[in-house]
DNA sequence: TGATTGCTGTCGCCTTGACGACACAAAAAT
DNA sequence: ATTTTTGTGTCGTCAAGGCGACAGCAATCA
């Protein structure tokens, strides 16, 4: 369980730290900007390739900068006193993260840690507070990836508290399994459990159950959904 | 409990418009903005004056507006599918609240509702974008206070999955109480359970046990503090 | 002034789900 | 080829807390 987690600190803790500053096409926060100007934007960008395991920041880090992810994958997790873990946020590619870090907050509660191989682009708080004051449609496209990021989390408080397990797995199932193949793999059932609030055993359990009633098809590290139909109706309807 | 309180729909749905322009300072989006400028930046500024008990938006609702809270009260929640209701935020006055709507989030899951006769500013959709467009300040205080309220969720969050009812009882006592005379007034044990994800009896039962520990005093929608330390001690520790 | 309504106290039942424990298989390390 | 580590399946136990029910008690309403 979680509280085996604090084992990844073995890996490096910040990462080599090649030169680049294109390919920033694609990532939400630059939608429909010219990638010529972003070229300009940010000479002194940063690509870091960095390791699974790498942790970015954690809630001590003053962490003032902007981190892109370009490849690979990022949770964001918050630690209980006594070591419980709890994914708020996957960081999918051309996602951004780090965003509060650059702002008036210095508490910002978060762990980053790389799940996968993956990287990212940094830009240094300067840089980023020059930009959005320089380009406001910028600031309001963040405004919007940040309102975003609220309103899911919100959901999923809600959710925590009203719903019991099985819908917030179900619920889980059909938000991050790939939505052609309908896989999922590389996930423990440990993983999803930090991410859903419930313990390693009952979501082997629920799983179980799930794949019995012919709902999805399990493996190590691996789940596919059969029943997509089947699922939406336990995510959506039997909330006691 | 939650589902009788489909109630308020009595009140009106949309209140008196009053004009006025003036009195913003002190709303936290606007520190440090000179008096002057706020005059000349909303002329057409509305000033609302709702009862107790007004619903200013729903899930529903386009809401294409911002709302500034002057004077009152005002809670955020959402509601479930069996119409348990959970306390998202409590907007006290000088704050800002409406601001996913006026993105491209039509989906915003909360309503707004008045728990006080309050008074609230109201600015159109368009003179908001259209000022963040040109006060890049303005604009990541906006990010600023959208950021602030992500981690408080967050935290709500993360203590909705991990801590027992207690904690996050005492956690709210803390957190809502007026800090200097220690009193929190007005609040039924259901709206408490409603914002903490309790149910009336819970919260009837471990006020009651605080109580006679010497924690609090309790009346008929009243609550007062009486051992700080020890709320505190609750709240932080016994995370299981 | 009786009656309805809203807030609080108190019981008991019963389900959910956490937690510890162990067993087994596959993968990774030595 | 062993040993160790990881991921998964499966139990039994047990406490937290939801839920229904009911009973005072104040405040408001008719």
């Amino acid at each position: 369980m979680s509280r085996s987690r604090p084992k990844p600190s073995s890996s490096k803790r910040i990462c080599k730290p090649p030169k680049a500053r294109s390919s920033l096409y694609g990532a939400d926060l630059f939608q429909g900007i010219k990638s010529a100007e972003l070229g300009t934007l940010f000479e002194d960008m940063e690509l870091q390739t960095c390791p699974a395991g790498t942790i970015l920041f954690t809630p001590e880090d003053p962490c003032e900068t902007l981190y892109i992810l370009r490849e690979g994958r990022v949770e964001l997790y918050r630690l209980t006193a006594s070591g419980k873990r709890l994914v708020t946020r996957q960081i999918l590619p051309g996602s951004v993260f780090g965003v509060m870090g650059l702002l008036g907050q210095t508490i910002q509660g978060n762990f980053a840690e790389t799940t996968e191989d993956s990287s990212i682009c940094t830009i240094t708080r300067d840089d980023v507070l020059l930009l959005l004051k320089q380009r406001p449609d910028i600031a309001l496209r963040m405004l919007e990836i940040v309102g975003n990021r609220l309103r899911l989390i919100e959901e999923r408080f809600v959710e925590a508290v009203y719903s019991p397990v099985e819908v917030r797995l179900a619920h889980f199932l059909l938000t991050y399994t790939d939505s052609a193949s309908g896989e999922l793999v590389n996930i423990t059932h440990e993983g999803i459990g930090d991410t859903i609030g419930a313990v390693r055993q009952t979501v082997t359990e629920i799983l179980d159950s799930m794949q019995k009633r012919g709902l999805i098809e399990t493996g190590p590290k691996h789940i596919r959904i059969i029943d997509r139909h089947g699922l939406e109706a336990i995510a959506r309807g039997s909330e006691s």
